[in-house]
DNA sequence: GTGGTCTAGACCACC
DNA sequence: GTGGTCTAGACCACA
């Protein structure tokens, strides 16, 4: 499910944090609901532990998650407390940053719009390719 | 002009590199035109001259600019060349990275084209801003 | 292994840069064999790690080697693609430049050919001597 | 007659000095022969003056030529004093470092001096064509 | 441990 | 003044 892009100049610790986060806000991760193990999690993502436990530590540091020492990472029961501000943060710089590059590439409001109609139905049809 | 930000986790030589890009697809940059010095753009920026230097060397080795040793940097004749395919990357990427986030947060497709044009409406106002 | 010379017009990390290309045409370097440590190779020449990585970072744009971020440089699988070309390039140069210096000094071609068999003759008792 | 590359790795004035002092050991620049001035031989090679000054004033401390004070540069009555050697070094290093790339390719002797006849053949086709 | 980025500041070739 | 190279040493992400 989780992906990380080890090309990105993004750390692959926030881009885990990001996806943790945007599945507690989906409810794909309910309160108490358990995480990955850090080793399977790493495994899986062919990175090193050390990377994903940075990930966990970070957001047990911001609430999301809570700990059992020897058992494993937990969602916390109030992990969506900032979950509303962090989303709209998330988005809102995503979007806006899409549009700044818009801008200063020099299109024009309305080619902004159609450009990024035209990706949002080309990501539609990706769906169905089972991306 | 430029603006660089040195939280971001984008390194500020790609930064740099991003926004002459784009000047000279705009056309703000002909061939043949100067680029601020390095030690101009590093006090401009607050940055080191160093790291003005890497981006340079950057561009020039993309063939986007041309060096005369002791004179300046200089936009190259064929530096378009390749703009149409960098700015369509460029662009796609962001654009598909805001779509991204947007569906991973569970939006539907109706609700993310809203609140994209609820952002491009407020990006243009921030021009009147005088942003 | 490799020698650069500090006092030569020639920057370091050009010195490295040719260095590893040749040992990868030869064979000694094959796809995939991991690169010195940046901190090994500068600590036995005696240079600076950022000269090296200098080096390393040309050869990674130039297509000859790739990183691994956290654990080192290695032979790019397609490492050879461009070997031909750049050893005949590399090669040709040198000998023309030679041959044009004979030529400058007032040479005949008959007294360039018996001073180059002279030098080869010289330096393949030279490798007897265990350089 | 001069020509300097600006794309080389040494400086412009040090191919201005060799130059020089190949054109003093053939004899085509005999003692108290002048120089061109200065001006006139950085428009000829496009380059700024300073840099026909800087060797200029290396060939006066070198012995090779002197200077009368608002008349020019002239070729030193005993300018051919230490011309052996200087030829001998030379060409022993433009040839011996040709030798040294081929081994390091992994060139037999037979293969270097094949080679090697083959680009002095060339070279001296060259010479037809008017180079 | 690895490489990557950035800073501060030196010296050099060239304009 | 310009850019290019190199050094010394910092901090960070990753293994």
């Amino acid at each position: 499910m989780i992906k990380v892009d080890t090309s990105s100049f993004v750390p692959i610790y926030e881009q885990i944090k990001k996806e943790f986060k945007k599945e507690i806000f989906r409810g794909d991760l309910k309160p108490n609901d358990p995480l990955p193990s850090i080793r399977d999690l790493a495994t899986e993502l062919l990175i090193n532990p050390n990377t994903v436990a940075r990930a966990y530590r970070d957001l047990e540091m911001e609430g999301f998650i809570y700990t059992k020492k020897g058992k494993g990472c937990y969602v916390a029961d109030d992990s969506t407390r900032f979950m509303a501000e962090e989303r709209k943060s998330i988005l809102m710089i995503s979007i806006d940053e899409a549009i700044e590059e818009a801008k200063k590439f020099g299109l024009s409001p309305e080619e902004i719009k159609r450009l990024f109609e035209e990706r949002l139905g080309a990501s539609l049809k990706g769906i169905d390719k089972g991306e």
